[in-house]
DNA sequence: TAGCTACTTGCAAATAGTTTGCAAGTAGTT
DNA sequence: AACTACTTGCAAACTATTTGCAAGTAGCTA
């Protein structure tokens, strides 16, 4: 559980503005395991009464500071997570579970690949997802 | 260019019904250089009077039947591309060009990891994408 | 500390993207 | 040639996301 503070200052070095409702989303944020939408984020807030408009503004501006990223998880909406700690994930197409992973031979094979690109000598950024059926499902 | 044969084995391969619609499609796809929305999709439709609701559909079931593929590239709406061969991709988040390439490197890590993986051992898929600038933004 | 300015918020409404229901049409089979 | 399940087009619904605007507030600046 991070402290008032502590959220204060992830918001200092990102440059944007000490309000409450962006403590408030990032402080919700800090409590998600799995990546989810908008619309599931805003469920959590309901308490709050933050407007959903204020959560996409904010995760938007969250994003483009790098405090948060989108996730594909090959369905229909946006998933959000926060971003800081780099990862991937294996998502179970079956009960949709997320796990997380890193992995440090990806990024050298990847530091590799954008070396041996022609057009692109300047890649900052990349995302993984593997797809796969888990372990409990499997025995279902 | 393929033929209407190729393209008629190809549906049949996918246990799909051969319709026009269906033909037009996989042969506009076949076309098609970079993952493109529907929206993007329908408009090279136009002339061939296939409905956006049939574009959907369609796209729907080639999903399902591995025919077709999403892929994020980190915008609002949902891209699809063939995916007749597995590769990964480069975007540039500034011109917004999509290289296309394939590495083993990345398969046999990939596979490393699903090996490792405590939850998973039926990991099928997966799915890269590096973000970046292109050499040319870079000039610009 | 009061005041200024640019950024932020909430509400209502608009828009974009995607899906559904239904009746009519058609591919592949028998 | 007839049958059946799948496919299509149209209209309408739905969901997710964005925009406009007026009011509110954080973080300077004097």
């Amino acid at each position: 559980m991070k402290t008032e503070t502590e959220i204060k200052k992830i918001l200092q070095n990102a440059k944007l503005k000490n309000t409450a409702s962006r403590a408030i989303i990032l402080e919700t944020l800090l409590n998600i395991k799995q990546p989810e939408t908008a619309g599931e984020i805003y469920k959590r807030l309901r308490k709050n009464k933050i407007d959903l408009v204020t959560l996409y503004r904010t995760l938007a501006s969250f994003e483009k500071n790098k405090l948060v990223k989108r996730v594909d998880l090959h369905k229909d909406a946006i998933y959000y997570e926060l971003n800081l700690a780099h990862h991937h994930h294996i998502v179970c197409t079956s009960c949709e579970k997320v796990e997380d992973f890193e992995n440090t031979e990806i990024e050298k094979v990847l530091k590799q690949i954008s070396a041996k690109s022609v057009k692109f000598k300047n890649v900052r950024e990349h995302s993984l997802e593997l797809f796969g059926i888990c372990n409990a499902c499997v025995k279902n």
